[in-house]
RNA sequence: GCCGAGGUAGCUCAGUUGGUAGAGCACGGCACUGAAAAUGCCGGUGUCGACAGUUCGAUUCUGUCCCUCGGCA
């Protein structure tokens, strides 16, 4: 018998679908701790338009990777998995029940699937460099300098893809070469139970449009104002985010606040149908529950009583 | 009632010197292996207000009517 691994769930799904809700439930009934896979919800001062667990939220269960770091910082994927991967560590030595909740699919994806990938920080200086360079010769000339440092990365790339050649090329530029093969993967310490909420899209949408009022209600407009006030940059970096950047505009007097809250609204749309495209409803490894079941909480509970029980290490953690 | 502007894709509008139309947004789909709530790619959509006239042919010209928005009464 294979040294048994432990058990750490998995909550993933589109924005608006009741993740936080549905971790916090199972926290409670199976003694879990949440460790947040949302891309936005770890710098400070984005509260309200990422809709971060509140305080009392937070005092139901511990929380980890919230309130990590500056606006001005950068997060990464490599800096996700370390901490992710340390926290999953600590909590399930402590006897407790990880889960992982968040909207991040590459992040999700990369933790359960072992992605392999090394430390390059941003480069802000080289961006700002390589980003003017583009402007004047045109984002294709940038893309055939990749193909002369890493052409196997550069075949993977649309030529018009700016961001994403501009990171290749900071990796490349950092003396960094990637791994021989960029899918390597090891296999992660643990056994992952995913489960995915999901919701007809005519009323994710209502949802969505609905929680947008409500932040509006709870002062999201007040939360974008101070942001600037600190100097922030809008529209760049994490606050280049649905609400962010359009509440953003309106400050600067570009847009109306209607027009702000409207497009917050199409944003929000446009990230939901986006990840679907890493939660995929044909996944055989997700779980899909119906977020507007009356049930939902019942339901995902019995799924993982049942997973820990067919986990011998994870006795200490079932109720 | 009169004068003016306008009625074209779900929305905002462009356009056709007459040969049945197009952008943005919305919406649908996809990629993504160290910025990912970001970034990029692909996609369909229309009785061109109604009816008549001129014409080989009208969404485009003419007439009447309907509707909308201004202004004047």
């Amino acid at each position: 018998m294979p040294p048994t691994l432990p058990p750490v769930l998995f909550i993933v799904g589109p924005t608006a679908a009741g993740k936080t809700a549905l971790a916090l439930s199972l926290a409670q009934r199976f003694h879990g701790q949440i460790i947040n896979a949302d891309s936005r919800q770890v710098y400070r001062g984005m509260d309200i338009g990422t809709a971060k667990p509140t305080a009392a939220e937070r005092r139901v269960a511990p929380h980890h990777l919230l309130d990590i770091l500056d606006p001005a910082a950068n997060f990464s994927l490599g800096e996700f998995l370390r901490l992710a991967r340390r926290h999953i560590t600590d909590i399930a030595q402590r006897g407790h029940l990880p889960i992982v909740a968040g909207g991040t699919g590459q992040y999700v994806w990369a933790l359960i699937e072992g992605w392999q990938v090394p430390e390059v920080p941003p480069d802000p200086q080289l961006r700002q460099t390589l980003e003017q360079h583009a402007a004047e010769q045109g984002p294709l000339a940038l893309h055939q300098e990749l193909a002369a440092l890493d052409p196997q990365r550069a075949a993977q790339l649309d030529p018009r893809n700016l961001r994403r050649v501009i990171r290749a090329l900071e990796v490349q530029l950092a003396g960094q070469h990637r791994a021989q093969s960029p899918d390597t993967r090891v296999p992660p310490d643990f056994q992952p139970l995913i489960i995915g909420l999901t919701l007809a899209r005519e009323e994710l949408y209502r949802r969505i449009d609905r929680r947008v009022e409500q932040m509006m209600a709870a002062g999201f407009l007040d939360e974008v104002r101070r942001l600037a006030e600190a100097g922030y940059l809008m529209g760049a970096g994490p606050l280049a985010s649905p609400g962010y950047r359009e509440l953003g505009l309106h400050l600067a007097g570009e847009i109306s606040l209607a027009e702000a809250v409207q497009r917050t609204k199409f944003q929000t749309h446009r990230l939901a149908r986006r990840q679907y495209t890493w939660f995929k409803l044909g996944d055989p490894r997700i779980h899909w529950l119906d977020a507007g079941d009356a049930a939902l909480a019942a339901r995902a509970g019995a799924l993982v009583s049942h997973f820990l029980s067919s986990h011998p290490g994870a006795a200490a953690v079932i109720e």
